[in-house]
DNA sequence: CGCACAATTCAACACATGATGAAAAACGTC
DNA sequence: GACGTTTTTCATCATGTGTTGAATTGTGCG
């Protein structure tokens, strides 16, 4: 949409950096990492894509300067697991859902997602993420065989994600939150604490 | 693996039709459409690149003709739905389970799921399959509010799906059919016919 | 055998992509 | 106002991709 032409530098003080940040973002979050290409990065931020490799060298570089600031999922669980496991379950729901439906948040969720899912970064969420970082925190709020629920939670939480954000399924995408906290929270509940074969 | 050099027809009668095919199906199945290179197809059957457009025109025709042989989802669901509601839950899980587990079946399964999840193509899942494949079907086995219960059994089934054999997550890739069936059926008979908020 | 046909490879094109280095234009400072 | 610095584009390269057409070798039929 923007016309640009001549060559060095802007009258102004555009803040084009900030431009290409977004618009890459908002590429690896639409496309992973794979169908995101520099030249389209640029142009949708009005630029040549000479300029994307100025600020961030490479394309590796710019996706991890799209990640900046993340949310440290420890973190975040601490409430979640200090309250006990009595509700467990709806506590863990509105917190995932309170990180995703921020729109600051979502787009650098979203750009990873996109990428775990895709290429061969599943390792990353199957040997990393989730024995590593997730599931010690979740032991804690297991009664037993937490091998066996930690898993089954992750189906859960990870359909929740892929319907409602990834893929944007029409009810599960525009349900309130708070809805969706009522709906899901029970069966993780029952993941975390329920009679298991 | 397999050092091929003088031009020309092969002596014998090798299928090497079928080894591309196979080739292919292996590779979109494992890296999806943007991730499989027809070069890469072509190597990996011993063969050269324009072998495989030889036989199979353009690299869609080609991912078509990997994914002949599809499974009719309707007609899958017919023996589970004429049973009625009563452990449809488990039924459903089960049915699902043994075509996704019949390795005949995952290679091409796994190959059009990785392009819905990756690439645009989620409007595919969003707009065709889920509302007008399954979601009708689906409704007959629900008490009331299909348009909420449907979507919740479709998030906790592709949370299966995905963690199971996308991303194969240990204990949930491994766990015997019959168990994911004890575990995950309740859950989906909880989404079709139990008490929502 | 001779000959049509199928199977297979080679060489090459056209194009998109990530990346680089040099040049031009505005800015900030003295 | 001169000058170094930052921002921006241009031109270009190397590489990987899908695709095509010609050339080569084996098979099967008369």
């Amino acid at each position: 949409m923007t016309a640009r032409t001549s060559r060095g530098r802007r009258p102004g003080a555009p803040d084009t950096r900030a431009e290409v940040l977004a618009a890459a973002r908002a590429s690896f979050a639409g496309k992973g990492f794979r169908g995101t290409t520099i030249r389209a990065v640029a142009a949708s931020a009005g630029v040549d894509p000479a300029l994307v490799h100025h600020y961030f060298g490479t394309k590796d570089d710019l996706f991890l300067a799209a990640l900046e600031m993340p949310v440290d999922p420890r973190q975040l669980l601490v409430p979640v697991i200090a309250q006990g496991s009595d509700g467990a379950g709806e506590r863990l729901v509105r917190t995932l859902l309170s990180v995703w439906d921020d729109p600051e948040h979502q787009v650098r969720l979203l750009a990873v997602a996109r990428s775990v899912l895709s290429e061969d970064g599943a390792t990353l969420l199957k040997d990393g993420f989730i024995p590593v970082v997730v599931g010690p925190a979740l032991a804690q709020l297991v009664t037993d065989r937490p091998d066996v629920r930690v898993p089954l939670v992750a189906s859960q939480v990870v359909g929740l994600i892929v319907t409602r954000y990834l893929i944007a399924l029409p009810p599960m995408a525009d349900m309130p939150a708070e809805d969706v906290v009522g709906r899901v929270g029970p069966v993780i509940q029952h993941y975390l604490t329920g009679d298991l074969p």
